[in-house]
DNA sequence: TAAAAAACCGCAAACGTTTGCGGTTACGTT
DNA sequence: AACGTAACCGCAAACGTTTGCGGTTTTTTA
């Protein structure tokens, strides 16, 4: 019945002896079209179960009504669960979002950007991939004047609007909890050097320990990449110093599964012989025992803020960068509680 | 300098008083065109930071060279997992994909693919939404002889490719390694009854209870829809019963991830009181205490596999469904280990 | 009853590409 | 000197829509 090529407009219009434009406007139920054509048009419409082509569409009005979002995995509870609260208030908008994953990379973060770019998505949502150490292609969309929002994972060159946590305070705030609880030689398992993000945290890891008048030394802090192997293989290391520490902080809660996992091996107990607090309250963290103590991130309002702050861009012309700043929670648990009793 | 416009081929070619289906082929290095003028026309663009407009290319193509993958939630381990291997194979084959999450909704899944038609995806890979009972949606698909490949969740009346794993068999498996452990009283935490993976693991678990002599009551079936809160109160009723069971089956991590968060507030123990196998062997599993037994599904391939029927189907006109049933394998851990020490 | 307004519809251009076909040049070959 | 043949490039149509403008026909108004 039906051939292989999908049926267009032009095809209902030629069954019912009238023109294309005619077909488009009763589609879209516009007034000038009488009730009967448009009833014909709908019905035939119907009957050859006709798809409105959206690349057409989108040619002649220039607008594809589409965001893409960069991110650097989808592996990660924090950054699917943000997207999903993105889709969410994008959708809310007439938006549709298109995603697209890093794996960390530097050059997939260009590659991809690139092709959406001519995808004509009209903005970009991006958190930055670990390697991503420069950012001309981040600065050829500013150019372009394409909106561009940035979260999480951001870098301080960059003018563009941001949505970000205090990163030191949270690391403070974390670090100070660990002191409270009575440790005394503290530790830091950050992320990659090249990681804004990792550094600001560990500013703040520097800072309470100086408020504290705890002894600071590079040799108790250890870089991961983020992989299970070399993350274990630092959480050791540190652990093998001469005198190892009693608390530790760590990055991300992917970073202090793989830790807790080595010390289980090894026989370290958490918290007795070394506390740890965690950066990120992935769901996990309460299914683990201990379970673990982490630093809040507000993702619902985190993917909202971040689209309201496009949504102006794209709405309005040529609006100055703005940053918000969402507060964090430290949410303790076993794993950071000296004086509390395991599986109390 | 440059207008807010974005630069076309025309813009070039006006510039360089050639025309456009000239600078056309000299960006695409075809062969019949002056090296000298080809210079100019790269040299232009690349100083304009020309665009190709893919919106236009797919149109007078008639290809979009994309497939839409259809998800119920990328925030589980699994999906977001086997979408990574797919996105690998697509990649190397020239196609790109766009992702849509149905969060589990019928509503959403014919929504998100009626989107994904209008955007011209040339074929569709989807594992099905919890709540999709009927599959008009699927079916319409197919009589348009659009590409369509199902994996992990399908229905059999549906006359597409798949590719899945033998879920009875691994349930069945499953089973038995709790009854060679020494349980006694099965339980088994299903998920929705419209599931037909469901449905076909908990046949697995009622054969192994057969072969095995050991009696059969449905009263020992629980029904989860997934989310933490209805599965801790299933779990929780389910060992409420006169005679609590000594070892489940669940039929996902998540569910069991719950489950052990309830036993252990509960005071509960894994596996002295009740031992616990699952399904999918997240990351996760390794890192509770107890560690989680679960049956591994082999990602990676099911998403090799998946774009290679895929790509044979839009390549090649007009082939025949095909079903590829992939391998399990039981990881075994502390969870199950009646006999083991815990903390090993 | 004539003029004005309303209702309905078609023409053609446009969006940014690709591509078949044809048309100039310029060169090498007899 | 004439001709065949490369080499190089432009015209125009096409992809499937939308939309400004204009044109009929019908209805309303005075």
């Amino acid at each position: 019945m039906t051939k292989n090529a999908p049926v267009t407009i032009k095809d209902i219009a030629q069954a019912l002896n009238i023109s294309a434009s005619t077909v488009s406007r009763a589609l879209r139920g516009m007034p000038e079209i009488h009730p009967e054509t448009r009833q014909a048009v709908l019905q035939l419409a119907q009957q050859l179960d006709y798809q409105p082509n959206q690349l057409a569409k989108s040619l002649v009005k220039s607008r594809t009504k589409t965001i893409g979002v960069i991110l650097p995995t989808l592996s990660y509870y924090f950054f699917s669960s943000v997207l999903n609260s993105i889709e969410e208030a994008a959708m809310q908008a007439g938006y549709s979002v298109v995603v697209c994953q890093t794996n960390e990379s530097y050059l997939r973060e260009v590659a991809q950007i690139q092709n959406l770019l001519n995808s004509q998505v009209e903005g970009f949502i991006i958190s930055l991939a670990r390697d991503t150490q420069h950012f001309d292609h981040i600065n050829r969309l500013l150019r372009k004047q394409i909106p561009v929002v940035i979260f999480d994972r951001y870098d301080e060159s960059l003018e563009t609007s941001k949505v970000i946590v205090d990163n030191k305070l949270a690391a403070f705030k974390a670090t100070e909890h660990l002191i409270e609880n009575g440790c005394q030689r503290l530790g830091c398992l950050a992320g990659p050097p090249s990681l804004l993000i990792s550094n600001q945290r560990l500013a703040g890891f520097r800072e309470a320990l100086q408020k504290y008048n705890l002894p600071y030394t590079d040799r108790y802090i250890f870089h991961s990449d983020f992989t299970p192997e070399n993350t274990i293989m630092q959480a050791l290391n540190m652990m093998s110093l001469p005198q190892p520490p009693d608390g530790i902080l760590t990055m991300s809660d992917r970073i202090a599964f793989s830790t807790m996992y080595a010390f289980k091996q090894k026989g370290i107990k958490i918290p007795e012989d070394v506390a740890v607090v965690s950066f990120n309250n992935e769901p996990t963290c309460i299914y683990l025992s201990p379970s673990l103590t982490s630093v809040n991130q507000p993702i619902q309002e985190m993917g909202a803020q971040v689209v309201r702050l496009l949504l102006r861009q794209l709405e309005s012309e040529h609006n100055t960068p703005e940053t918000i700043t969402l507060s964090t929670q430290l949410m303790i648990r076993e794993s950071s509680m000296l004086s509390s009793k395991k599986f109390a």
